[in-house]
DNA sequence: CATCCACCGGAAATGTTGGGAC
DNA sequence: GTCCCAACATTTCCGGTGGATG
């Protein structure tokens, strides 16, 4: 027995028909959009805040003579695989693994010659952080008739500029539109549409989404909160269920989000949970995370191969890490999940 | 001033995978 | 099959980092 409806406004592809509150960012894009070379764009915000939503809803309204490659920069974090997926994308085939970047390269350009084309590189972040802007530097290279538009979508602004080089910043000249975090007055109303579209009526009491608007910033996690409840009760939700739910929600939440990536980063994640006082030294973080992998059988990567990993969670938003370069702590880097999952 | 802390992170080296050509 | 090769994953190596401490 569930008190839900209908699943789809619920879901986290789901793209709503009108989008609530982002309407300056929306003009922005598609004003962009309009002008007669397709734009660059970094469109940049914390994870949460309607950039997947936005540049979703954007590149359906597009004109007929324009299209778009959609690229998930969490699967495609290379330079070889992004351009395989585009190659898919643009010729409609499936790419046999078999050709060499170079020749990928040749091909791509061959179709981008005639028609307009707009990429989009979501979460790509993961893409430079794995292997640098070499992607972005081809791209920003072969676009000289300017038929191609590129809009990077990203959650570390600070940390993406800095591995973008300056050359190939300066060639993209990508126009920055940013999303603010959601207030939680914006986060109760987003829930309430979904879930009035969602949920059986009067499931839901008014002061339970009042209490999941002020705990939660980033809309997924709400919904995602608000969805596993839905599921998982027959009674309706009050602010109580919704504490009692809290913690496997939130647990969901970051099994779903590491569901794609490997063992070794769900094996690190629940040694950084292993600790009783935060922040910790990614040193002891280590060593918890090679006793779970004795526990499990699993023969644990390398501390150089870990601090990659310890990324990969930051950007996901799981964790949160200062760095300190030297001073009484060392150089080393101190951890603490995410205020934001508890 | 030298040394230490405690690890970072770039780069090179090594291991692994899977397709193509024969 | 087997040889070759590029991409990719992971390890190895090593030069930093800057205040605290002796």
């Amino acid at each position: 027995m569930s008190l839900v409806d209908n699943q789809r406004p619920l879901q986290p592809e789901y793209v709503p028909g009108s989008i609530t509150d982002r309407e300056s960012e929306r003009k922005a894009l598609k004003q962009a959009l309009n002008s007669i070379h397709l734009p660059n764009i970094l469109l940049h915000g914390p994870r949460g805040t309607g950039k997947t939503l936005l540049t979703r809803q954007l590149i359906t309204q597009l004109e007929d003579d324009i299209q778009h490659h959609y690229i998930d920069c969490i699967h495609h974090n290379t330079e070889h695989k992004a351009l395989r997926k585009l190659h898919t994308s643009i010729t409609g085939e499936d790419t046999p693994q078999g050709f060499h970047t170079s020749k990928l390269q040749r091909k791509i350009e061959k179709q981008l010659k005639h028609v307009r084309h707009l990429i989009v590189l979501d979460e790509a972040d993961f893409l430079l952080q794995n292997n640098g802007n070499s992607l972005l530097y081809y791209l920003s290279r072969i676009n000289k008739p300017a038929n191609l538009g590129i809009i990077i979508v990203s959650a570390h602004t600070a940390s993406l500029q800095s591995q973008i080089d300056e050359r190939t910043y300066s060639t993209l000249q990508p126009r920055r539109i940013g999303t603010e975090p959601y207030t939680s007055e914006q986060v109760y109303q987003i829930l309430s549409e979904r879930a009035r579209q969602s949920l059986e009526p009067t499931s839901l009491h008014h002061e339970a989404l009042t209490y999941l608007a002020s705990a939660t910033e980033n809309t997924k996690l709400g919904l995602h909160w608000l969805r596993h409840t839905a599921q998982n009760t027959s009674q309706p939700i009050s602010e109580e269920t919704l504490k009692q739910t809290q913690k496997q929600a939130h647990h969901r939440f970051t099994e779903r989000t590491l569901s794609h990536h490997t063992d070794h980063h769900r094996t690190l994640y629940k040694a950084i949970q292993d600790f009783d006082d935060y922040p910790v030294n990614s040193g002891q973080i280590y060593t918890t995370y090679r006793e779970h992998c004795r526990k499990r059988d699993l023969k644990p990567l390398s501390n150089r191969r870990i601090s990659d990993y310890i990324q990969h969670l930051k950007l996901h938003g799981l964790i949160e890490t200062k760095t300190y370069y030297g001073g009484k702590h060392g150089k080393t880097t101190q951890i603490q999940p995410s205020s934001l999952l508890q």
